[in-house]
DNA sequence: CAGTGGTCTAGACCACTCA
DNA sequence: GAGTGGTCTAGACCACTGA
């Protein structure tokens, strides 16, 4: 059950993405929204505040809050976003294949990423993400097994996001991305249909829980040609 | 004059950028700021809310806020940060030349990017910036005149942002970022020292004012090894 | 001028953590 | 149980917009 907030937010969010309200629209006044759905108005700001956080609308001040033009690819705008729901929206085929999954202690470098102790017992994951029958991105992830006793081959091939969130209930607070551009490894070049680019765009997840923990570390490696990221920044204070 | 959540979240982002607050550290209660900086409590939670959005704290439920472990390049997080402050946090010498800056009118792939009309009058500058001795960005903004009336050489050198914002009082309001790795253009080649690599990042940055006007569009193009991009997402409903 | 969003208040109740 | 942050309310005043 959402909050009230969510609830707005999601409505909104909702209609937005699917195009019933088209860029420009004007919203109720916040007023309005609060009389609508029966809350106060500092209720409502939450969740207009929400949805021009992500991108869907803008406020002015003195006029109002309106939807903002916005193409099919800019969702999702930066977050933690699965590859399964990103090439859902996308709407092309794709596959996920695990190459590797096994149970490990962590060595030096890897414990240093995590920031815990060497020989931490920890997953490791190895997948390849084809899409449009060409292998583009190698994705390596590291979960720490004190959070996730239990991993198999189809939860990696399905989503491991969904599963640690729907079915394990972990609770996913934030996550920092560092995005560089690195020569290929000969794993990228065995493991990746490379076609002669000499370089791969390495993404680096590093993801927390809510009690800031660290628990996850991932690189994901792009083809350059086929990579594209974007982010949504706002202007505060 | 700060709104007093700006005030709350300036001195404690100051403090922890600085190192004043340790990482670990449990800030004061919402209780406890509220009765320290003489207002409500819901006004502290605007100001603890912008410092966790932005990856100064980490708010956990039944437990406090707590300073997140942050590396001195973790700053800026994503966002409107320009060449100018960058290189200053990074404390590396620098130097910026503007290679080109004039007025002209836009042409149909620019419009078409800007969203207005073909010839509208446009600012157009090159800039390309060194670190360390290497050339390593190109910079090509475009600018509405229409928002701009008078630009200088000597503002283009010194920092385009700063103007606006401290000089026009333009407000800068949110910024899409669209980031990809592509084949660098002869342009490139000849103001880049490239030294032999075949690919530019190429960071795409569309600014739009408070009112939703999209104003400047702005290509930074990269070497390779040299870039980095660091994206800060959190979960939200 | 009326309508809008931006800030702020002084409460309230809840869910969570930890001793 | 005391302390914490999360949600919510019903007001208030302000600055800005547009007619």
């Amino acid at each position: 059950m959402d909050n009230k907030y969510l609830q707005i937010y999601h409505d909104y969010a909702g209609k937005i993405e699917s195009g019933a309200l088209r860029p420009q629209v004007k919203l109720p006044s916040e007023h309005e929204l609060s009389q609508q759905y029966g809350t106060s108005r500092e209720t409502v700001r939450k969740a207009l505040h929400l949805l021009s956080q992500n991108g869907f609308i803008q406020k002015i001040k003195g006029k109002g809050s309106f939807v903002l033009p916005i193409q099919q690819w800019d969702f999702p705008v930066s977050g933690l976003v699965s590859f399964k729901e990103l090439s859902a929206k996308m709407g092309k085929p794709s596959r996920t294949r695990v190459i590797e999954l096994e149970a490990m202690a962590a060595d030096e470098e890897l414990a240093s990423q995590l920031r815990v102790n060497p020989a931490e017992p920890v997953w490791k994951v190895v997948r390849t993400r084809t899409i449009g029958g060409e292998t583009i991105i190698l994705d390596k992830d590291y979960f720490l097994q004190d959070t996730i006793p239990e991993l198999t081959v189809e939860i990696c091939e399905d989503s491991i996001y969904q599963y640690l969130e729907e079915v394990l209930d972990i609770p996913i607070s934030f996550a920092k991305k560092v995005i560089t551009v690195e020569e290929p490894t000969p794993e990228d070049r065995r493991l990746l249909d490379l076609e002669g680019y000499p370089m791969v765009v390495v993404v680096r997840n590093y993801v927390h829980l809510e009690d800031a923990t660290l628990f996850q570390y991932t690189e994901s490696r792009h083809r350059p040609d086929k990579f594209r990221f974007i982010d949504f920044a706002r202007r505060h204070g």
